[in-house]
DNA sequence: TACGTATTTAAGCAAATACTTAAATACGTA
DNA sequence: TACGTATTTAAGTATTTGCTTAAATACGTA
């Protein structure tokens, strides 16, 4: 791979540069992943479908548009990328569908609530 | 404040969507700010940027434009976003300006490096 | 089967995002 | 002061996002 510099600073250090390419070019898969869940985290909405999906075990998008007031299909759309990024899981009863987080995947949301609650206290 | 219920289900646990809602309001600060963060680190430029100021320290827009091979204009405006939301600082040294992450502040980001490495492994 | 409820899907639209190019600002030096 | 480099800002534009409304699908029950 080549180094297209445009920075003619005498300072700039090519190495420096290309080590850092490099290294980002190896991480690619993880940064698009990681991208991924944070993309899907990074919106008020979602991140409390969310975080109360954490504390609630399950919910409904019915449940959900009552606590978050919101519409029936704004609600359901939002759950749809959340359940594209295979961050939670579906199960139905009757005509209800209940949404859970997929505990295993999603190690980085723990730290996420944490940092919530942490923000919260210190504030 | 009121529970407008649009869900009729008889399973429906008035109680726990209250409360929900209840522990939601409280905590809209705290949402709030970690929204804006996530939504900063939750695009894959920003993230690199976030990723290459925590291992190398400081860096240009320059350097920044050269690894992530794009315009210097496209990274200055999205280097603008992150210090908008206080994540970075810039240092002046002549007509250079060196950025570098607000360490105190961004626990979080801590977890989020540490899990794009812990993918890295994994996959 | 017909109807009601829960949910999803589709179409449409306003707002936000992220580039591009061009111009402005800041600093150093001849 | 004039010029070159580093950076930001502004204007324009294509894409994405996130809602709304309306229609479709899935399930339970009379």
């Amino acid at each position: 791979m080549k180094l297209e510099i445009t920075c003619t600073r005498a300072e700039a250090n090519h190495n420096q540069l290309q080590t850092c390419m490099e290294t980002l070019d190896k991480m690619e898969g993880s940064f698009q992943k990681m991208t991924k869940l944070l993309s899907i985290a990074g919106s008020d909405v979602r991140l409390k479908i969310l975080y109360l999906l954490n504390i609630e075990n399950e919910l409904c998008p019915c449940d959900l548009a009552d606590i978050l007031k919101m519409s029936v299909p704004a609600i359901s759309q939002q759950i749809r990328k959340i359940k594209d990024a295979g961050i939670i899981t579906s199960r139905r009863d009757g005509q209800t569908l209940y949404y859970s987080l997929n505990r295993d995947e999603t190690e980085i949301f723990n730290s996420i609530f944490k940092s919530i609650e942490l923000i919260r206290k210190t504030a």
